[in-house]
DNA sequence: ACACGATTCAAACAGACGCTTCAATCGGCC
DNA sequence: GGCCGATTGAAGCGTCTGTTTGAATCGTGT
């Protein structure tokens, strides 16, 4: 659709970062290949070598263009201003339904899913610039439900125990279509997952409660102030 | 170790089988090269096809293969005979370690894994002989502790949310690294996050106890003293 | 001894991959 | 206009993939 008289600077290098930024996102740095990239973008199989240097080189700059987008840090704000178990509910939600819209910039993070199982040399600025600002942000909430200190181990096990269901419940549904052939998807089942995953890490969180005191095996009686900075 | 005057039959069939159970374990169907098969079982580039048509023949009769070891039951008969929070311990412990440990023959498990985020025409394979069959397992024992239908959809989500956590655990080591560089791998690291699983595990399916209240179905043996109604 | 079916071997096939080459084309500047 | 650097285009490079081919090799039954 390239008008006679006007090839305006970058614009198929937009056109490349778009497309390959959804084919990566569906079948992984991988799957992709720079053919597919290019055919999307209408551009020729040559344009991603002169513009990115390689295919690695599209990649990482899509990964890299992500730090712009400051959102994640506001939402991580309006979050932390809320009460913890608000908080961990909304985390959660827009956690699973950011991996799950292919659409919109969320696409990302459906490349953080692929580079779970097949690292890539990308994967530190995958953990930096994805992985981490959400994870920071989970860990304050956590720390505040289950009473623990935000840096100790607990913490960090109790956030990815978290991110683990969101992630596991998205990436696995060809899984469990055939694991569950009787639910089908339909309008609320999306809804029925995520309040599950909320009630169901509640309940995990307020496990550990008793750990942050001592190390020792305690009953997690009914929710105590939820604000106590104590060592373990 | 081929002696000069003997091919005896099928033998290079069972190197082969051998070899691509490994290599399809550490790779994944896609990532695995029947080239790569081929040298490690110390056969020729054709004898895949020779043996198994093609290279997915190959793939799905390691699967089916699977289905002789019963071993799987075997272990899901005692676990059902314990308590059901021990038998969760044991469950999430057994399956821990079985993704992990790439010898022996739990590197099906591992396949398992890779099918999750690069499904295969063979996934409905992977999750009649291998899925199936520990969640069937795991079903059971949760919907003890929860007090839920086995069959119901809240036990199939608590389930699948124990699962989540061993996986994720497993194969999201390599980011974890980068994201916690605090803690390297040491002796009880494993140990530490097994732990922290079943501790997490009990919490969330103690939660879902007060949403059994419609089918009643009283909870197991274990103390259900602390029954707090939990509203969302 | 001989022929036969089953198996292994080296070699090569067609296709897809990432990437390079080099000529053609564009807007902007003297 | 005439040149120039930046960009695009079509073609092809070398390599790797799964797979096929046809001859060599083996044990075995006769």
């Amino acid at each position: 659709m390239k008008s006679p008289g006007a090839p305006p600077a970058d614009e198929t290098r937009a056109r490349l970062l778009e497309a390959a930024t959804a084919i990566f996102a569906e079948l992984g740095f991988q799957g992709a290949t720079t053919r597919m990239i290019c055919e999307r973008a209408e551009a020729n199989a040559a344009a991603v070598n002169y513009h990115f240097g390689d295919k690695l080189g599209l990649y990482t700059e899509i990964l890299k263009s992500s730090f712009g987008d400051e959102k994640l840090r506001v939402n991580g704000q309006q979050l932390l201003e809320m009460e913890p178990e608000a908080a961990l509910s909304e985390f959660i939600s827009r956690f699973f339904y950011g991996l799950l819209n292919s659409d919109g910039k969320q696409r990302r993070m459906r490349i953080m899913g692929h580079e779970l199982s097949q690292p890539t040399p990308a994967l530190p600025i995958v953990v930096e610039q994805i992985m981490r600002p959400q994870f920071t942000i989970l860990t304050e909430i956590v720390s505040r439900i289950a009473g623990s200190r935000p840096e100790s181990r607990a913490t960090a096990l109790a956030a990815h125990s978290v991110i683990a269901q969101v992630t596991q419940y998205v990436n696995a549904q060809p899984m469990l279509n055939l694991l569950l052939p009787k639910w089908p998807a339909g309008p609320g089942k999306n809804e029925e997952i995520v309040a599950h995953i909320i009630k169901f890490s509640l309940g995990g969180l307020r496990a550990l409660q008793g750990d942050a005191a001592k190390p020792k095996r305690a009953a997690p009686k009914a929710a105590q102030a939820l604000r106590r900075g104590r060592e373990r």
